[in-house]
DNA sequence: CTTGACTCTCCAGTTGCGAGAGGCTTTACA
DNA sequence: TGTAAAGCCTCTCGCAACTGGAGAGTCAAG
């Protein structure tokens, strides 16, 4: 019969891990004195201790291992855990290393521009109703009087929801623009033609949020493009410009603006 | 002015996640109403959020987040913060892909053995005293004898640890074994020749656990061996074998004895 | 005025231990 | 044999970043 700390140290595992184990019943001692209180092991549980330690140091919860061992697996009820758990942990590899090109494309990013970057998030968008207005403008910049035409149209839908921009141009461009402006809705609403109701799907998007006047916003649409580039993404449908707190009326240089950014997108 | 959930469904965090980061000071509302406690959000502190959730997705910690978001970090400091990250990853990406090899390792020596094995470990020993016997002996089985050599000479000496033995031949022997046996001390002990007493060295070691009869003690061996092959490693030195748990007089096949492999490896 | 959607503040639980307080028990040495 | 030093015990808290639930108050619409 060994002390605890005697099973310790021949184990190489801590003190407090064995009480643990002992605790959650995943190794009871061999024997406890009931009147000291104090824990007996024998080395005969060594086996099973080290079972316990590599299946831990496979990445197996505790809780598991305990199933496990209590339920006297068989060999093929083994390797079925095993698949199981290497099937999990090739996610886990596949994330950490996701995580780690985030932030080496993120370095590169600021090594090559110098300066600091946008946030640019990736979100899953769910579908979103909207009641919209479709035209092509002659300018970009002209876009406040599609606003104008189309909150007219709206009356008091116009203030359900946040106002939103859509550009279908598969690439920026300064002419010509096919734009889409209407207001986010809950629901599917009743409205008259011109005006269309419908859902955009639902996607992933990239995102990145700009405040202040709206006539820097160019420098949020870049970083979100270098970053799709860098991330390995491409956009893959209109982006859409949500506009979250904007003065009323509409000035392009309040510096309180606020407007969301999406450009969704997908893997190359 | 947004409530919780509206800021919520905005950025896509939970409002759990928002009363959290209020909580610890990450990200405060812009206002709380004093008398329903009711958090309210304005637009342009997406900004912040969204940066919070950049640095959060990279991996780092939200404490480290409001230190660098509240100290006005310079682009220089920020670098500075996501090259120390990308370290961390690497050596995190490093880990998660060696516990994948492992797994893998495991399930091609089940599939190739076609039946159970022993619980190899990995772990790091300290220096040992030992006082101890080498001799050539003619055949393996024959080490019972050394073994009655040496505790004779160790006298008390020889109740003091553990039992230990080793063998030094490069490649596993039938026959003309150089082998050696001794006790397992705490500290230098003066001995008389022809024992020693010398410090084993700390190692890196795959160890096994058998119990039972040692005339099965080969398919110990064999696992063990078979482990450090199959995971990319290789022997370094002379197999340890210390024995935990021997009915004495020592008997081959008394089903009680447990004993633990050691062989010190290093890297292929 | 009621109903239902929203929000609030606790509190507990998750995982696998590590650290420390305060109090026995055992061991080693003089 | 006495005493000091280890060694062991049982608490309880802490970690990281939330999630879930209880019980209660608030707000907007019909």
């Amino acid at each position: 019969m060994l002390k605890i700390g005697e099973f310790s140290s021949l184990a190489q595992v801590s003190i407090r891990t064995l009480r643990h184990y002992d605790e959650v019943g995943l190794l009871r001692p061999a024997h406890v004195d009931s009147e000291s209180g104090y824990r007996f092991y024998s080395a005969s549980q060594l086996p099973r201790l080290h079972r316990i330690l590599v299946l831990r140091d496979l990445g197996f919860p505790l809780n598991r291992i305990a199933e496990a061992l209590d339920e006297g697996l068989s060999p093929d009820a083994l390797r079925g855990m095993l698949r199981l758990r290497r099937v999990e942990q090739e996610e886990q590899v596949e994330a950490e290393v996701e995580k780690l090109n985030r932030l080496t494309a993120l370095l590169n990013l600021i090594e090559k521009e110098g300066q600091m970057i946008h946030d640019v998030i990736l979100k899953e968008t769910g579908p979103q109703w909207i009641a919209s207005l479709r035209e092509k403008i002659p300018m970009h910049r002209e876009i406040g009087k599609l606003f104008g035409k189309t909150f007219a149209a709206l009356g008091p839908l116009g203030g359900e929801g946040n106002g939103i921009a859509l550009f279908h141009d598969a690439e920026y461009r300064e002419q010509e623009v096919d734009a889409e402006v209407g207001v986010c809705l809950r629901n599917a609403a009743d409205v008259a033609a011109p005006l269309k109701c419908y859902q955009l799907p639902a996607a992933t998007m990239a995102s990145v949020v700009h405040h202040g006047a709206f006539n820097r916003i160019a420098e949020a649409y870049g970083s979100l493009l270098r970053w799709i580039e860098a991330n390995g993404y491409r956009p893959s449908g209109p982006t859409r410009e949500i506009f979250l707190h904007v003065s009323a009326p509409v000035s392009r240089d309040d510096e309180s603006n606020v407007a969301e950014i999406q450009v969704p997108v997908v893997r190359n």
